[in-house]
Order: structure tokens, then sequence, then C-alpha cells
RNA sequence: GCGGGCAUAGCUCAGCUGGUUAGAGCGCAUGGGUCACAACCAUGAGGUCCCGGGUUCGAAUCCCUGUGCCCGCACCA
């Protein structure tokens, strides 16, 4: 058997475990086998990404549960892939093409740039999932996919078309959100807004009789020149004499109606509003119920247009400077105001969006929301925390429709022809042989130039993945997928349009469950980002500490739903328990003899018979049964944790049994026979080091994949064995499988000795610990028990330092000077008279008299409380009996202490 | 305006469907180069669970009000 490095180094062996991972095939998963299915598809990162903590969070806990399900013997399936992000590649790839050769895509056209994009994506867009490799994601890479494939094309298309003939797709001339700086419309979600300062400026519109006119609040002089009307409350009794007069346009000089209309709020401004129907979407309503005319005065560049006269050409806002002066020197600014203003932003380049009137393709919203609405009230669809479903169904009851044409080149392009011999619009997966209405063919048949919304071909990813529209294998073994884990920050962009689209062309719910988690802050509590260099990157920590250390990190960190923030003492923390458990390791190894056998070589049978020759004889003890049993009751409730989606509490229940129980308990207990028992014991402790120690590895393999195997195989074993079985129940144990119920009882003993001596052990060293005792002296303990409490004296000498241990039943034989410690059924007394305050032990036991009293006072009145009595369950009734009992006991062995004492 | 979250030890946070003498990590204090581990070990100090009401036999936990932070949606008169 090889030995361990002294310090736990994952650089050592993190990517070599991954590559032979990867070689083997082990996360691949076909859907022909009779392993029930577990699903998980990843949220595909952009192919212009870069592993953020965001994704090492997201991705951390979906590799959790996808491990943990596949030692459960599932049909484990991860699939990965990434998204083609159509703006934001666009973007990227014209900025390199503008910076390397100065030219525009325009210069040089369609085909050419999206070659350009190809080829960039084929060089830059797989850099991420390596990255996701040295997190040790087990995903499913022979089935890695991209949104832009020919299959995911495929899907968009049949979506598309499914979509336009029952009628939910249309294209109208309707008011968008426009992004100057990207050059295209953006649907409400990729709008976000911000609070702006900014002012109102408050401007008389003169009678065009030469009366008063109106005067009108607005925060966008510039959109003046598209005002086509004034519009006041019918009820507004100020301007009940305007409705039906025109005003004039100050400067302009247009004569534009005042309507009555019920959408301005005579609370609000002057309670008379400028009607703009071309460049806001308010406006554009009252524009359409008045038979308005659309003047649109800023174009798609955001710059002014001939309707704006003299400032055609200038920027929406130099516009607006030099328009409002020019206002003013001629004397119709009222007033102005500062005040804040909400404005929406391009979500991806945070310029101010433009509301235009424009042709746009658009799918009709209410009848695809309404089955995803029932999906969550039915229970089809469930939320973890299950808060996050009333954000799903706000956002999904108030939807609009959403519009998905962009005006760019890098995405699925619509597959709509538009013949220019008769101007039919036609919809289908292939581009028509001919016209169906006038025959015309070739050239005359134009397809539409726009691209679709990402997140048009992300919504069908879930079944897109498994082979949809055809009826594959996959889907129907692996659809709908189990569990879609993702930020809160993506549930309209990305979970609510999954589900309706899943239910619109598979009938049923793409995912069970949406596991949602937070975002990983800086470490100052801010979002991190690059423009606040609070940001981290995964992949420095991964060198530094190792990804074992992060993903540690990760899983400890939070709540479900909940933000975390960064912190790299977290990390170095989950180092040093890596470290710990490496050492704990090489400590059984190093013990093990040579006898490897003692490893279990096979997935389920534990093989221990030795294969020195000899015959194996064990006799297992207290602590060997008391670890056993622990660890079975730990890795039941690891299980149970993990089942119920809380992860943080399932590392955290594998942290303390190793390093608690197991290292610091077990390992301590055990030494002596290691160093100096007879044979069987010996061997048997070291049976039960490793058969632990296995199952230990098994429960944390989830979180942190590569120690545990790393560790595994210096056991000689198979690193395709820890993968094999999850652990529920005990750990095989060398003499048999002790589950029947005489051996339980057996357990439930050793448990109960084993945590009494730990009390002990405990007390004798926090005495030691308060009188300062030097740390080789040794100590006398007398043990005064109201039953002999069958403590094995070794343990306790070994432990605590301790060199005689005394067991008394009388309370004459209770040492005259000693410090005590009163523990439940026993007290523990060390006399050494030079170690001993009296004057401080007697303050000692009676704050405890104190607190001992206070104690058992409340449990009494709860106790003589009828109310309790008769109304809580008898077993908590019970339990507080009990701890009243043991309190008083307590109290009265404290005060015959002190008597003793004060004597 | 509508909706949601958070407030627990010096710091960062757990605490699920009410019953714990309220926990962890880090930090702090004391002692220790012990032969798995100084990336360590042992021991300890430290909390009117934001304020105020309510429900209940019983509230950190459920409900309401308030205060303070934070987020989402809507709103560019």
């Amino acid at each position: 058997m090889q030995e361990l490095a002294k310090t736990y180094n994952p650089k050592d062996f993190e990517q070599r475990i991954y590559q032979s991972w990867e070689q083997d095939g082990d996360f691949h998963q076909e859907a022909a086998t009779d392993k029930p299915p577990f699903t998980i598809v990843m949220p595909p990162p952009n192919i212009t990404g870069q592993l953020h903590m965001g994704h090492a969070l997201d991705q951390t806990l979906q590799d959790v549960l996808t491990r943990w399900r596949r030692m459960q013997g599932y049909a484990a399936l991860w699939v990965p892939g990434t998204d083609h992000a159509s703006i934001a590649t666009e973007v990227r790839v014209a900025d390199e093409l503008f910076e390397k050769e100065g030219k525009t895509k325009e210069d040089v056209g369609r085909e050419a740039f999206l070659d350009r994009v190809w080829l960039w994506r084929e060089i830059y867009g797989g850099r991420i999932t390596e990255q996701q490799r040295r997190l040790g994601d087990s995903c499913d890479w022979e089935r890695e996919r991209f949104t832009m494939d020919e299959g995911c094309n495929k899907a968009v298309v049949e979506f598309f078309v499914r979509l336009y003939r029952k009628g939910l797709i249309y294209r109208g001339y309707r008011m968008i959100n426009w992004c100057p700086q990207c050059g295209t419309s953006l649907s409400d979600a990729e709008v976000e807004h911000e609070d702006v300062q900014g002012q109102y400026w408050y401007i008389r519109y003169p009678g065009a009789d030469g009366g008063e006119g109106v005067v009108v609040a607005t925060s966008r002089p510039e959109t003046m020149f598209g005002d086509t009307a004034v519009a006041v409350h019918p009820d507004d009794a100020r301007y009940k004499d305007l409705i039906g007069k025109t005003v004039v346009l100050p400067l302009v000089g247009r004569e534009i109606p005042v309507v009555a209309d019920p959408y301005p709020d005579p609370e609000k401004g002057t309670g008379a509003v400028k009607i703009t129907p071309a460049h806001d979407p308010n406006d554009f309503e009252v524009g359409q119920r008045h038979s308005l005319p659309q003047v649109v005065c800023i174009d798609f560049e955001a710059k002014m247009t001939a309707e704006a006269g003299q400032y055609e050409g200038m920027d929406r806002y130099e516009c607006r400077k030099a328009w409002v002066a020019a206002l003013a020197d001629a004397g119709f600014v009222v007033k102005t105001e500062d005040v804040v203003i909400p404005t929406g932003m391009c979500y991806r380049c945070a310029t101010a969006v433009e509301p235009m009137l424009s042709n746009q393709w658009f799918v009709k919203m209410k009848p695809l929301a309404e089955p995803a609405i029932a999906a969550l009230k039915s229970g089809e669809l469930k939320f973890v925390p299950e808060r996050f479903g009333k954000t799903y169904l706000r956002w999904m009851e108030e939807i609009r429709d959403w519009c998905i044409s962009r005006q760019l080149w890098w995405g699925h392009r619509i597959p709509a022809w538009y013949c220019d011999s008769c101007g039919k619009v036609i919809v289908a997966q292939k581009r028509p042989l001919a016209c169906s209405t006038c025959g015309a063919t070739g050239d005359a048949l134009r397809q539409d130039e726009d691209v679709l919304d990402t997140w048009f071909s992300s919504a069908l990813w879930p079944f897109s993945t498994l082979g949809w529209p055809e009826d594959t294998e996959d889907l129907r073994k692996f659809y709908p997928t189990s569990v879609l884990v993702t930020g809160y920050d993506i549930i309209f962009f990305w979970v609510a349009r999954m589900v309706f689209s899943g239910i619109f062309c598979m009938g049923k719910s793409p995912f069970s469950h949406v596991f949602i988690h937070g975002l990983v802050r800086g470490a100052d509590g801010q979002k991190m980002s690059k423009s606040l260099g609070n940001g981290v990157d995964p992949l420095e920590i991964i060198g530094k500490y190792g990804a074992d250390a992060l993903r540690f990190m990760l899983l400890h960190g939070s709540a479900a739903g909940n933000d975390m923030r960064w912190s790299e003492e977290s990390v170095i923390s989950a180092r040093n328990f890596a470290n710990k458990l490496w050492n704990a390791a090489r400590f059984v190894i190093m013990n093990l003899d040579g006898r490897t056998q003692f490893a279990p070589t096979d997935g389920g049978q534990a093989q221990f018979a030795p294969t020195d020759g000899g015959q194996a004889q064990f006799a297992p003890t207290d602590e060997d049964r008391w670890i056993l049993a622990t660890t079975a009751r730990v890795a039941g409730e690891v299980t149970e944790a993990l089942e119920k989606f809380e992860l943080s509490v399932a590392i955290e229940k594998v942290y303390d049994l190793i390093r608690d129980e197991y290292c610091d308990w077990y390992i301590e207990l055990v030494k002596s026979r290691l160093y100096g028992g007879d044979e069987t014991s010996k061997r048997t402790a070291q049976a039960v080091l490793v058969s632990v120690l296995s199952d230990l590895l098994r429960l944390l393999h989830p979180f942190m994949p590569f120690i545990t195997e790393e560790i595994w195989g210096y056991l000689g074993k198979d690193g395709k064995l820890i993968r094999d079985r999850w652990p529920a129940g005990r750990p095989d144990a060398p003499w048999g499988p002790l589950s029947d119920a005489a051996a339980d009882a057996d357990d439930a003993g050793a448990v109960a000795r084993i945590e009494a001596l730990k009390d002990v052990v405990r007390a004798v060293r926090n005495i030691r610990a308060e009188a300062g005792t030097e740390q080789g002296k040794k100590v006398p303990v007398v043990l005064m028990a109201d039953a002999p409490p069958a403590l094995a004296e070794h343990h306790i000498k070994a432990l605590a330092g301790v060199s005689e241990v005394t067991v008394i039943a009388d309370e004459k034989d209770v040492p005259k000077d000693a410090a005590s410690a009163i523990l439940k059924g026993m007290v523990v007394y060390v006399p050494l008279a030079e170690l001993v305050d009296n004057e401080a032990e007697r303050e000692k036991l009676l704050k405890e008299r104190e607190r001992l009293e206070k104690y058992a006072g409340q449990l009494e009145a709860k106790l003589a409380n009828e109310g309790f009595t008769s109304k809580a369950p008898a077993q908590v009734v019970e339990a507080e009996r009990a701890k009243l009992n043991s309190a008083r006991e307590a109290l009265e062995k404290t005060i015959e202490r002190l008597e003793v004492l004060m004597a």
C-alpha cells in the first residue's frame, strides 16, 4: 500500500482524476437501462462567458445532486451545453472585427460575418466547458449541445411553425423596446429599470385660438416633435372647456387637439399630458383610441428625424438640451423640477432603451401562460424554496406578448418568407419552393432578415437536447427532467419560458422541481462585478486551494435561495478540513500493516478476510459499535437532507461526522489497540477504521469528489466502487451484518457508554485545563456513580491523561480536596490537592446551583401546568420530565458537594 | 404603487413542518512541537434570537404593527 503525502495537495491529483473519469466515460448515461431516471439539464453558459462564481455555485449544486443520485442507483443524466448568446456574441465579434480590421459587420456582409462568428465560437466557445471540468462537473460530455447546433435549430424552427399555425405567433407593427446601441428590439424582460436623476419641464402649449392653452409636464421634451395631441381626464374640471379645442406646439407651430381620455391622472403633473404615440407605450394606446397620427421624431440610432426640423440628425439628448434652451428663450418653459426618472436600460449594454414603433414578431402569451400557471397550482411544478413560485406566478399572470424578433444576424433566423410578387407571408420549416398564392419562385421569396431572441431557443433546452421534435428514446426516458437548478435572476427569462414551451411541445412541465439559489456576492456584500473590482475568479481559487475546497465553501455557505457572501477564509477552512481528512486516511493506511484486504473490493459486499494467511478473528468493542452505529445514523440524516435539497445541512452533517466523531474520538479511542493491542483487537480496529472510512468517503463524495476518490485509490481500490453505492444503514462490519434487533440493542448500549465516556473525558480535560495542570502530568480520577458505569478505564487514562481511576459508591469515600464535575448519573473528582482552589471550586458550585435551580424551576413550572401536560404530546412531556429528573439529580449532587466543601 | 427577502455570538451565517439549557466557521482567550494532521490538538469566554403586540400549554420559529437594510415587477406627467 502506498503512503499518502504528508500534506493534502489537490494539485497533485484533481486534474488526473477528472481525466480518468472522462476517459472511462463514467458520466455517460444511456437511455437503455432499467434504472430509474434522474435528469438535470444544465443551464447553458454563454459561449462568450468565462466561469464565474455564480456558475461555480450553480454547477456544484447540480453536480452534488447528480453524483448522489448516481450513487443511489439512478440513471443519472446531466446534460451540458452552451448558449449562442445572440446579442453578446454578435457584439463581441463585431467589436473584434472593428478593432482588428477597422470594419463594421455591414462592411463584410451577413454571410462572411456569420462565418467569423462560427470560427470565433470554434476557438473560444469551449473555454468555459474546460473550466467546468476543473470544477469536477460530472456531466455527460458525450451529449454536449449548443443552442445553435443542427438539432436545436430544428427544434426552434418546429416550435415557431407550430406556434404560428396555432395562431400563437403573429407579426405586427407595435411599440417595442429598442436598444440604439445594440441596434435591435428587446423583450420586456430584457429591459432593466434604473433610477436616473432627471427633470420635469413644464411647458406651455398655447391655445390655437389665442387662449392660454395648457401646461404639460414632461421629462422628455425632445419627443415634443412627435406630439399629436394633449390628453386630459374627462372629469377634470380644470380642462373641461379645452376638450375638443386645439393647442399649438410651441416653436413647432403644429396644431394638435386636446382629447379626453381616462389615461391622464388629474393628481399627477398638471393633469394634462402630451401625447407622443410613436415614442411612448402609453401614448401609443391613447393614440390608438383617438386615431391620432404617429409621428416618428427619433430614429433607430436615437437621432432626431426630419420632424425635428433644425435638430435633425442630432442625438436625442443633445437635442433635448438645445430644444429646452430654445423653449426657455421663447418663454414657453413655465418651470422645471428635479426628479428621479425610472429609465429602461438595455440589459446587455445599459443604454437607455427607446420605445419605437416597428414591425416585429410576437408570441401571444395568454394562452401559453394559462397551463403554465396551472402546472404550478396543481403541484406538477414545485419551486424550492417555495416563495419563488409566487414570483413566477405573478409574472405569468401579468404577462404581455413576447417580442421575439431581433435585428441581428447571429441567431436562429426566423422561418418566414415574404413573397415579393403578392406580399404573402409564408411560415414553414423549410424554404418554400414557390409562393402558395401566386406561384412566384426564386428570389421573389425573401426570408425574414431577423433572428430570434436567444431565450426562444433556450426555452426548448430541456427537450431539444433530448432529441425533440423526434420521438427519441432519450425523450421517453429522461423527460420530464427531475430538477432545474438556477439562480433567481433568470426565473422570467428562462424558467418560465421553459415551462410554457415544455407544456406546449411535450404536454408536461419540463421539470418537477426548480431549485433556486442566490447570488454569490463579493466579500463587501456587493454584487460581484468587474467595475467594482470585487470579483473572484473560481479558477484562481481552485489553483490555490483545490476544487473540493471551493465546492465545500459554496455548498456550506448559505441556505437555498439566499445570496451568499464570498469569503476566502471559508475556502481555507474547507481546505483545512480536506487536509484533516487526508491525514485521517493517512493514519488509517499507515496502521493497516499492509492489510489492503480490509478495503471493500466490490460494490456492495465488503471483503474483510485477511489475505495474509491467518483466520480473521474479530471482537468488536463499544467504540467499534458506537462509530458504526453513529455513521449509519448520520448517513440517514444526510440522505434526508439531500432529499429536501438542504445541501448545506447535508454537508455539515458529513463534516461533523468526519471531524468530530471519527477523527476526534474514534481514532483516538482506537490508538491503544493499534499500538499495543492483541492481534484480534488490533485486527478488529483496523477493519472498523477502514469500513467506516469507506462510508465516510462515500458520504462526502458528491460534495468533494476529488479527494474522496483519491483516498479511495490509496486504499488500493478501483475508483468506480466509490460511486457504486450510497451508504444506507451501517457500514459493512467484518463480523457480519448485525442488523437484527439484538445487535441494534447492543449498539444502543455501546453508543450510550461511549457518549458517557466522552462526557467523563471532557470533564477531566476541563478540570485539568482550568487548573492549569501541566500537559504531561497524570492525575488520578475518582468516579462516584449511582450504578457502576461500565466505562473503559483505559480510555479515560489514555484520553484524559489519567493515572488511576477509582470507582466509588459511598459518600464517605469522596476525596476531601478535589476538583469536581457533575455529570449525568455520576460525579467526577480529580483529587489533586495542590491543584485545587477550594474557593474557586465553591464559587463555581454556587453558580452551578443557581443555574440548576433556575432551570429545574422552569421545568417544574412547565410540568405543573396542566395545559402543558394535557395538550402537549406525551413524548414531549416525557422528555421534559426526564430533563427535570436529571436537573434535580445534578442539583442534589451539587448541593451535597457544596456541603462537603463548606464543612 | 404591487410583491418578496433579510435582521440570531465581535464577523459571516445555519436553525426545516412551533418543544434544543439556541448552533457552526472564522476571530478571541488559555495551555500544548503528543509519534495522522501546527492546514494541528485540548479547554474556555461570548447571544434580553431588531422593537412591540397576538395565537398557543409552549414562539428564534406562526400571525400583525413598527423600525432598519436589500431585491424584483410596474411607472419616463
